[in-house]
DNA sequence: CACACAACCTGTCAGC
DNA sequence: TGCTGACAGGTTGTGT
């Protein structure tokens, strides 16, 4: 599930239930995910005043009113985060972790089947390795072309591998990595350092549009749901590229029947959909 | 030092 | 109907 726009929009609709609330009570069902989790963790919780929910990259970062630490979660490749009154909830499913209840009746259930996410706390999270390592948020006001350039410069990777780096830019995963490159015309296998300045700038265009229209949509939705409230996302509607092997690519002046359509290849080890007309310039 | 790759897990789907 | 293998939205440690 979870690139940038499905963890913005589940922060959306936590912020909307859990903003201004309480932390009663919570419980783990596990010793942890990707790292174990806090042993202090049901201690801290109790009690914990939730200013609001942001969110670095893919991570989310419950703001707290009287609490030095903060909780951090990543929801991995699988994880998801459900919200339900807490009346109509008894048993942990089947990869239910982490459940913590709020002062007005609501739980919050973090499931993750493939248990590669992590909780954690930390009183600076944007000083915590993980977070401090990240690049820039795509959506705010310090990323442009010139910001993008400069960092692309320092790797000699392809520039689709350079864009799933958390460090280049934060919260770009494969489907949104594809995509971009798509809408900007730009070969995923060019060398990165060897962008131009235009081309960095309409990549920068590309980026924040398809991120903005995808949270716009609620987020993406393939095998499971992206929405805190249960409701799937529906961005996956208007992928251009991914997942779309063999396809004619929208807006393109490309004949399938001969070029092949959308091509589908893979990059260390990771599926790469592109056009080979639109963005390598075949002819 | 920069990069590729395996490992971490479970679920699903295609092919036999 | 099973069984097997490939693949899946991410991150991190290891080895070249």
């Amino acid at each position: 599930m979870p690139e940038l726009p499905e963890v913005e929009t589940v922060r959306r609709g936590l912020e909307m239930t859990l903003a201004g609330r309480k932390i009663i009570r919570s419980e783990v069902f596990r010793t942890g995910l990707r790292i174990p989790f806090p042993p202090n963790l049901e201690e801290v919780l109790s009690g914990y005043e939730i200013s609001s929910i942001s969110r670095r990259g893919k991570y989310l970062v419950f703001d707290s009113s009287n609490k030095t630490e903060r909780l951090v979660i990543h929801l991995g490749m699988s994880g998801r985060i459900l919200l339900v009154r807490a009346d109509s909830w008894e048993q942990p499913g089947k990869h239910d972790h982490f459940v913590m209840e709020s002062d007005h009746g609501w739980l919050m259930i973090l499931n993750d089947p493939r248990r590669f996410g992590a909780l954690f706390l930390a009183e600076d999270p944007d000083g915590h390795p993980s977070l401090a390592a990240l690049g820039p948020e795509p959506l705010g006001d310090s990323f442009d072309g010139k910001e993008l350039a400069r960092r692309l410069k320092r790797t000699r990777r392809p520039l689709k591998n350079a864009l799933l780096d958390q460090s280049i830019v934060a919260g770009m995963g494969n489907i949104y990595a594809c995509e971009a490159l798509f809408d900007a015309s730009l070969s995923p296998f060019m060398e990165a350092s060897k962008i131009t300045e235009k081309e960095s700038e309409r990549l920068v265009n590309a980026i924040r549009k398809v991120l903005l229209r995808a949270i716009d949509a609620g987020g993406s939705t393939l095998r499971d749901y992206a929405q805190p409230n249960g409701e799937s996302g529906y961005f996956q509607h208007s992928f251009s590229v991914y997942g779309k092997e063999g396809e004619r690519c929208p807006g393109c002046t490309c004949d399938p029947a001969r070029t092949g359509g959308i091509h589908r290849t893979s990059q260390s080890g990771r599926s790469t959909f592109f056009c080979p007309v639109k963005q390598c310039g075949k002819k």
